[in-house]
DNA sequence: TAGAGCCTGGACAACGTTGTCAGATGCGGG
DNA sequence: CCCGCATCTGACAACGTTGTCCAGGCTCTA
């Protein structure tokens, strides 16, 4: 008896999701459909009484226009998409936080995933996003190529990339500049007397990793110092092979006196390391990180500011959104060495 | 002339936010618009020959489906809203990213915001998520009166609240066990001998500050001592005056010899000034944060586990969305002390 | 080879809103 | 007293999708 059954999901549907719409307001308030959405959206030609009446209605019933049909209807969103890595790092917080607010200046809602730094699931979600037909997007991307995007750059949603350039596609995108950043690093420990340097870094697939990676190798060249492949640990950031290349490092006949790290949470696993053996053994770290200037020594790092990389693509983001596109364009946002006792430690004999 | 006028915005919306749809999808395949639903959803009833012209004209024009238009007709958006207090406060950062792990879990996306502490704000942020539908709300309430969410909840938006309690409304709420785990974290103080603790804590006007203020109480009264006004400080969370507030409690005649922090980012300030002051003074904190065991002294804490409150809260909402709503529950998670060492030094003389 | 039944495909309405346009109402002036 | 005008109101289509229902063509069997 499918009719039966019909009418028993429609008694469910109703009981739970069904909501009061403008038709339903209109009818209680004896008005016209069209009055009640000049009503809601508080266009002009409506007299206070009718106005009066209609509120009325829509409180009564609890009436919420539906943003969906709106949207349909008129296009936009007012709400734009953020890809990121881990919204459970530190780091993303207040870069999530900055692009937040330059939304909700712009009237617009944020919505937002992780990637978990896996290509594939960074771009379901950046296609999920477009299928809302969000406005725009702000994307970390995990992958390197993002050519599956380029329907939607035609179609004119705002794009910009940040803190790792987009894969094989012209897009904006915000940087912090990891190869000058890695490089004054190095160089610092350099000039504090050391000659044998580690690095422990990401995966060089991820740009950044790259470019740090590249920073450390210049800054050894810049001072003439050859470096010895078991000074280097690259794709490696869970805190036990972390630890293990600490350990490496830091053994043998020659071990290194100093140690460069990669990011933040390298740093922090390197510095429960050095905590625990106890050996004066120097460190500058990528990112900085709350309470690092409480730790004895306190952590020298080269600080990148995760706000203004947030507040900067966003910012650019709408201002795409506002005039049409622009060129695409690549900004580089200056790093900061923030000396703190662990970078300026000299060579242990 | 305002037909060329109306041309032109035409124009240009053609130009930046036309999409193809599916009915451009089927003229080019030379199909039925129904057709193109079918292959787009994966539904049976399509020959492989059909399917592979429909998919051939998606790729062609980079067809993506308006899930705006897939909602209105279908009432569920598959998208869940979260409002918090602030996403750059690192305790939220883990409790956001339980929560998506959650609605991914469920196919759902996640719309967030945060209030800032707002309570108009807060209100503001969940109607806006109403109004897009979403399918049901995690909010950490600012406010506390929250009847405005009445009509929501009558029509079936699922709505679990965390860390504190709604106000003036039946709903379900995830707390951590903050009067129990203040309780503990002064008399494990009490033990070690101190009779002289401050207390620095939010305003009381938020649940879990007045939970802890109690919890205060309750621990001093249990052991028979009479608390100073002078060693409570209340409503004060901004460095500057959580600073001014402690250093007051460690001046004077009869100085605290201990201290209890209501929030992580109070003992955090807290722990600055005991550094530079360099008075033993026994500290233990609510909230644990990263690098509390790397401090010397470690930083004692009572821990509460925030990916387990949005863990809990997200599964909550999803059962409520799955069989309709339960009878609204109150759910506590429990605290645990961690010693580190700064909450078992004795007190100074 | 004709009829029954299945499989595929398409026409149409509906979701709730907003833009367009035309009708209704009331007012003042001729 | 009637006309014109301004102001307010409502009917209607459209946004892009999906659910319903029906038609046509095919295969299989008798």
């Amino acid at each position: 008896m499918p009719e039966t059954a019909r009418r028993g999901d429609r008694i469910a549907a109703s009981r739970y999701g069904n909501r009061p719409t403008m038709k339903d307001v209109a009818a209680r308030a004896g008005v016209g459909l069209k009055t009640v959405s000049r009503v809601v959206n508080g266009e002009p030609g409506v007299t206070p009484d009718t106005e009066r009446r209609v509120q009325e209605a829509i409180d009564a019933l609890g009436f919420r226009r539906n943003d969906s049909a709106r949207v349909l209807r008129k296009g936009r969103t007012a709400s734009i998409g953020l890809v990121l890595e881990d919204l459970a790092d530190p780091f993303y917080g207040p870069l999530s936080r900055a692009v937040e607010e330059v939304a909700r200046a712009h009237g617009a809602l944020l919505i937002n995933g992780s990637s978990a730094e896996d290509p594939e699931r960074e771009q379901e979600l950046v296609l999920a996003l477009c299928a809302r037909r969000v406005d725009g997007l702000v994307v970390i991307p995990a992958g390197d190529d993002h050519r599956y995007l380029e329907p939607e750059l035609k179609a004119g949603v705002a794009t910009v990339f940040v803190d790792r350039p987009a894969g094989r596609i012209d897009a904006d995108v915000v940087l912090s500049d990891s190869f000058g950043g890695a490089r004054d690093g190095v160089a610092h420990l350099i000039a504090h007397g050391h000659r044998r340097i580690g690095f422990i870094g990401d995966m060089p697939r991820i740009h950044t990793a790259a470019e740090r990676l590249r920073g450390y190798r210049a800054a050894m060249e810049d001072a003439g110092i050859a470096v010895a492949d078991t000074w280097m640990s690259l794709g490696v950031t869970d805190p036990e092979r972390v630890r293990r290349a600490a350990e490496e490092m830091l053994a043998g006949p020659s071990p290194v006196t100093a140690i460069f790290a990669g990011n933040n949470r390298v740093t922090v696993t390197v510095v429960r390391v050095l905590a625990e053996t106890g050996r004066p053994v120097a460190l500058v770290g990528f990112d900085d990180f709350e309470l690092a200037d409480l730790l004895r020594p306190g952590v020298t790092v080269v600080a990148q500011d995760a706000a203004a990389l947030g507040r900067t693509a966003a910012e650019r983001l709408f201002r795409q959104l506002d005039g049409g596109p622009l060129g695409p364009e690549r900004i580089d946002l200056p790093t900061r060495l923030i000396q703190r006792g662990s970078g300026e430690l000299p060579p242990a004999p």
